[in-house]
DNA sequence: CTAGAGGTTGACGCAGCGTCAATGTCAAGC
DNA sequence: GCTTGACATTGACGCTGCGTCAACCTCTAG
């Protein structure tokens, strides 16, 4: 017993395009082949086919589903894969939902959509136009979109990370420690740390370019709102020498 | 000030393949076009194409992205509309991972695929070919499909709302009623409803087809199988002959 | 002058079919 | 025997957003 192309589409609930494609892809050929070029299928086929939509339904690829009918892999091996394929794409989701979420909340806060006070405290962004010149504004862009993708309890940890290390760098700074001693090293690891931590940072193998993080000490010095949160143009200048020191040692 | 296709790529943090492809569909024309062909971008455009990529990462289509930065769409409204496709998308990606560990707790039982055992206690699964033969495959395969995609408190609720109904017809059965009296009716009228919540169920407007209706009591009459669940054969019998009262007053 | 980096315009590829389009075939009624 | 209508066939484009060659100019520095 054998049908036509149109009888077992609704048979098995789909329709004759599909079947053609998943005969065009070697997936389920006709069972025969009218001397008209006419497809025909048989019970088996239709067996097939219902595993197939049923796979198919599960959210798997068509290789995937030839996989598994062809006894390549095991059914329950591709499910588990897929299923981490689904949990995968949920998480983007779930992120991106709350990306959107928080988007939303700035703007009825009527606040603007690129924030100047993206790292309040701390403020690379105020250095935008000199960042870009050189660094390309990938730095200020992607800065921007990461750090909006981020949970309000996730901001707030940053910026007592950020504060913290200010701070340390203003206490070091007001106790006159030598900008290659070990002390200031440290802070200058933390410094680079933090910075590779944020995407669009220009980076060398998981640290901060050498160029850049040179370069980003001398803005320090030279724009007086960094002196601001270190104690003044003593603490950029504190702040830049043992920037460059770590720079020339380490990277 | 204007920069290389390649600079303003770089600044932007993405690729110049991707500035091209937003030219050719009018998102973002360049600024200007040299003698020889090539494209240059001003501040403007890198403004644009900032916001550009911004809402690309909230996930935007290029035609709504559009719209937002030509001031016919608000830029609140289109975040809401298109927080409404996440959520579709995420409720829809939940189902799948539901589904697809569904089948894996199956597999892992060893039991088949293809579920013999669907409704237990009111197995239409066991009338599989005569289904199939009459009415589709498509009437077993997505009631199949359907199934394994509810969670166990949503099967639980549904095999309960089954056995209270062969209850109710077993004690209609036993009490002596007629077929075409008002409770029996009434039962038809629930075992229509119960029937026409299943996809693949072959339907009219909302309810079952009547020809589906009379040839599934006739099934159960013919199938001792049913019989067991409603006091023997009587029962099975006064079933069909209600249905078929039902199905032609009101299908 | 030459090499090399960077620019241009096509055009295919991807996933899985939906959707015409142009055309051949089969079963049934006159 | 012919017409008609339902159903079949093989292309081939469309969708989404670019990645990725390919073939071929152009600019810049040594």
């Amino acid at each position: 017993m054998d049908w036509s192309i149109q009888d077992i589409a609704r048979l098995a609930g789909t329709t004759s395009r599909t079947l053609r494609h998943y005969g065009d892809v070697g997936l389920l050929p006709a069972s025969r082949v009218g001397d008209n070029g006419y497809r025909y299928y048989d019970e088996l086929a239709l067996v097939r086919l219902q595993r197939i939509l049923m796979l198919r339904d599960l959210g798997l690829g068509i290789p995937a589903i030839a996989d598994v009918l062809a006894g390549q892999t095991d059914g329950a091996e591709a499910l588990a894969v897929h299923l981490r394929w689904l949990h995968q794409e949920k998480d983007r989701l779930d992120r991106q939902i709350a990306s959107v979420e928080m988007t939303m909340l700035t703007l009825e806060g009527g606040e603007q959509l690129m924030a100047e006070n993206m790292f309040d405290g701390f403020d690379h962004t105020a250095y935008r136009e000199e960042v870009e010149e050189r660094w390309g504004a990938a730095a200020y862009a992607d800065g921007d979109r990461w750090w909006r993708s981020k949970s309000a309890a996730e901001k707030a940890e940053w910026q007592q990370r950020q504060k913290q290390l200010a701070a340390d760098w203003s206490a070091a700074a007001a106790a006159g420690l030598a900008p290659d001693g070990a002390e200031a090293q440290a802070l200058a690891t933390r410094h680079a740390d933090w910075l590779a931590g944020i995407p669009g940072t220009p980076q060398v193998n998981g640290r901060p370019a050498k160029q850049y993080l040179v370069g980003l000490g001398e803005m320090y010095v030279a724009d007086y709102r960094f002196g601001a949160n270190y104690g003044g143009a003593e603490g950029a200048s504190f702040v830049r020498d043992a920037l460059a020191v770590y720079a020339e040692r380490n990277l």
